[in-house]
DNA sequence: TTTCGATGGTGAGGCAGTTCACACAGCCGC
DNA sequence: GCGGCTGTGTGAACTGCCTCACCATCGAAA
């Protein structure tokens, strides 16, 4: 009953066309349409802890995650970094070097061994030009990362470390219920996400482990009381 | 040589075809096409200190700024305030509203009497759906809110109290050169821009002051030594 | 004119979280 | 099976910033 570290090959769960097809980006496209997009597409498999792009590298182009996970991180000066976006499989990022062409502003990095999606700038701008109805998603897309990343500049201003630390576990582990909900990640990426430091974190983290809340291994955690989470995720302090 | 706190009734400085001709969003359109938008807008005057939205609201319209300054922030349960964006004379807001659909998640509030347009979004979205090119031009603009926002996370975890501080009063006074370098807001927005407590903000300025830096007014801030407040806001500490 | 809210100024004290310095376990590659 | 790296666990010392508790001043409203 332990956490995957998904260090065997990622199963294909799906191929590209699937992903194009059933990815809500693409979806209500015709099928000619799909097949053109994707005979642009390559596809490209990374190891864990692969840097997948850089800041400052030229925008190339849009990503999708086929299978594994990636992170969106930044680093700063002194070596500290802070994760600013995570994607998993059947998720698109990449899209504002994509569609600005602008250098990018942070760094890919795969969270575990993945298959990825790649579709060039100079095939995709084109095609984006010509489908109207897929920019009304694209800025739809944008929108909802607009709003994450608000979020995030609200969580970090106002919310403290139980409180973040507590947000961040249910989000790793929704969709799970029950004795499966758990997460593959290692603690210094989840102090990461939550800008806070690894020992701080870890030191919260085993205190909820010690009253039974959450069970830790190495490279995992597994969400036990959801519900006492929740409560302190809605309180913004730790009220047990 | 005070600093106006804009109390008088703002200028007009330009009308709203005006605005629209000269607006990069709507520069490349037909002058026809430019009339038609104009009649959908209506113009409002609102006195500083209003609220122009609330989070929550339903986004009914896209807004854009003829005179004044509006700022966008949201409040915390315990009443504290962060401001996530700053508009001036030129600019356009509300845009993730009008193009998603959703309620605003932010309030906006008018930092000095302004006059704003108001294009609503039963108006605004077909006309959008046949103009590809002003999607384009959207596309562009959530791109650089994005960015803007993703430096605003950088910037609070990883820069300290008076590398922000510089960092903002360069930005808030940019455009402007020599003595006329100066910023008509209070301590308290600034200090929400840098999301750190009034006191705390206070402090810095009135030691910068000191050090003939800046000039403090009630309501106001001049940069008399930019330089020395760009090599803070590059180096990270205060090297002085 | 008086009052009152908004703005700016200041010090004392406290605390959440950092930094540093370890120690120890698994796991990987050789 | 042996280093070495990565991931984790933990305490002591430090500190940047917050909170609190004021006071002074200005401007506008009553």
């Amino acid at each position: 009953m332990s956490i995957s570290r998904a260090k065997q090959a990622p199963q294909r769960t799906r191929d590209k066309l699937s992903l194009l097809r059933s990815h809500p980006l693409f979806r209500d496209l015709p099928g000619p349409v799909i097949e053109h997009l994707g005979s642009y597409m390559k596809t490209r498999r990374v190891a864990r802890g692969t840097t997948i792009f850089s800041k400052g590298d030229p925008g190339t182009g849009l990503m999708g995650v086929l299978a594994g996970a990636v992170k969106v991180s930044v680093a700063s000066a002194e070596g500290k970094d802070i994760v600013l976006n995570t994607f998993r499989e059947g998720d698109i990022f990449g899209e504002i070097a994509l569609l600005d062409g602008r250098p990018r502003t942070a760094d890919a990095i795969a969270m575990a061994d993945c298959e990825l999606i790649v579709i060039e700038r100079r095939d995709f701008v084109p095609f984006l030009g010509s489908h109207p109805d897929v920019m009304l998603k694209f800025i739809e897309i944008l929108c909802s990362r607009l709003r994450h990343t608000s979020e995030q500049v609200q969580d970090i201003t106002f919310l403290n470390l139980p409180t973040r630390l507590a947000k961040t576990l249910l989000q790793l582990t929704a969709g799970e219920e029950g004795a499966r909900r758990k997460a593959a990640i290692t603690q210094r990426e989840i102090s990461q996400m939550i800008g806070m430091s690894r020992e701080s974190t870890n030191k919260q983290l085993r205190a909820w482990a010690k009253r039974g809340w959450i069970r830790l291994e190495r490279g995992g955690v597994g969400v036990t009381a959801p519900d006492k989470l929740a409560a302190i995720a809605a309180e913004g302090f730790d009220a047990s």
